[in-house]
DNA sequence: CGGGAGTTCCCCCAAATGGAGGATGTAGCC
DNA sequence: GGCTACATCCTCCATTTGGGGGAACTCCCG
């Protein structure tokens, strides 16, 4: 591999871990990052449970965490991660054009954000960036990420979260009554909340719309 | 990186393009596949379009192809690759859990396929078998693909899916006749026959089984 | 302790939706 | 020429939904 834009020249290795459970990228990702002169992949782990361990185990100091994890959500496992071993440092990593996984990694404390879109250089760069202590996010994610803040002050309650999760899967009315032990009226006064602070008009649209902005993942094809 | 279970030790250089638009995975997949003795990367891209030129341009042996591209579809892209290049073995490489993937896949003609969960050996030996003119479909995910082929028969119509389209992203009755120009009875009618056709019990629901089986790609953060 | 947010439940009513049926014209197929 | 699929439009009716109120109760925070 070619050397990035700031080619350490002593011997302070860093010790990563890799979180990710798309086998070929887990592998050759460790491959190029190992190839580099200043890192070292100490370990690797495919679920945030398994992440934790791993991080107990070794003590690295950076976590490379993908976002979409098939068993849970990789901010979570970040949370888990710093809540045990606060020194860890933690980059994510995300496939997904979800301005709303950036204001969770920074909620999560993490210090890195890396689009899988990127070169490798960025995200070693965000590694060693990372590792000295700073803090490794594009601007152009940070403004993105501010401008949703502004316009969407989604701020659906868990109830709310939980009826909007169960519309998108298509659930009438009757159907969250029975999933959630409530009356109807109370259903249909969350959806009625869900849908003034969406700004929708219909259920369809509610879903269309949160689905639209990342707040949920909608179902089958999907790879968060 | 270590060998595969079948290290060839012949100087046949398999010539291979990589199809990716994730930098990072592009990249450390190609220091990957580089590290193989028989393997040659002799070119990258992150488009469809993109794809076809390099293709033409140097006439690769194998083409490994991701199937969600930001821009276009993987197995648009691999039709492509086929229509102007026959004799190019395409594998194609996916991180979704669709089984509507490997059924397109077979349907484009593609050689191979692989899921990003597999482990690295899996994507190199499925190279090395469709270079050497064979087939690197996984039982597995044969059997998945026939089960729903089966199960599915989900023949909508083209005005059908237009419709099931508008849905998906919130249009209400009224917003589809105005999107068509239609008379409300007839929208009406088409919502009708989808719902019985996908055996949903509201709009909702509808666009919730499309999205599950992959009839749709829904709006916003997806990465197919 | 008071106030706000959240959850739960209730009322009313107009509009949209789901579900049933039929009618017309057009296009392609055997 | 018939037949079938598709698209278009229609009627009728029961149910659901959207949109507007309000009223308890709990919990947390200042």
């Amino acid at each position: 591999m070619e050397t990035t834009t700031e080619p350490p020249e002593s011997i302070a290795q860093i010790r990563v871990v890799i979180v990710e459970d798309h086998g070929v990228l887990a592998e050759s990702l460790g491959a190029a990052l190992a190839a580099q002169p200043d890192l070292t992949v100490v370990g690797t782990a495919t679920t945030p449970s398994e992440a934790i361990r791993v991080v107990c185990d070794t003590r690295p100091d950076v976590v490379l965490m993908d976002y979409g994890l098939e068993q849970g959500d990789g901010l979570l496992a970040a949370r888990g991660i710093k809540g045990v071993v606060p020194e860890t440092r933690v980059v994510i990593m995300t496939g997904v054009r979800d301005e709303t996984v950036i204001t969770g990694a920074l909620d999560a404390g993490c210090d890195g954000f890396v689009r899988k879109t990127a070169p490798l250089r960025q995200l070693i760069d965000a590694i060693r960036t990372a590792a000295a202590g700073g803090q490794a996010f594009a601007a152009e994610d940070l403004t993105v990420a501010l401008r949703r803040m502004r316009s969407a002050p989604s701020t659906l309650t868990k109830r709310e979260f939980e009826v909007l999760r169960l519309m998108a899967a298509g659930a009438s009315t009757a159907d969250m009554v029975r999933a959630l032990y409530l009356s109807p009226h109370t259903v249909r006064s969350h959806v009625r909340h869900i849908l003034e602070k969406l700004g929708a008009h219909s259920k369809l649209e509610a879903v269309a719309i949160a689905a639209r902005d990342g707040l949920i993942n909608v179902g089958g094809p999907e790879e968060p």
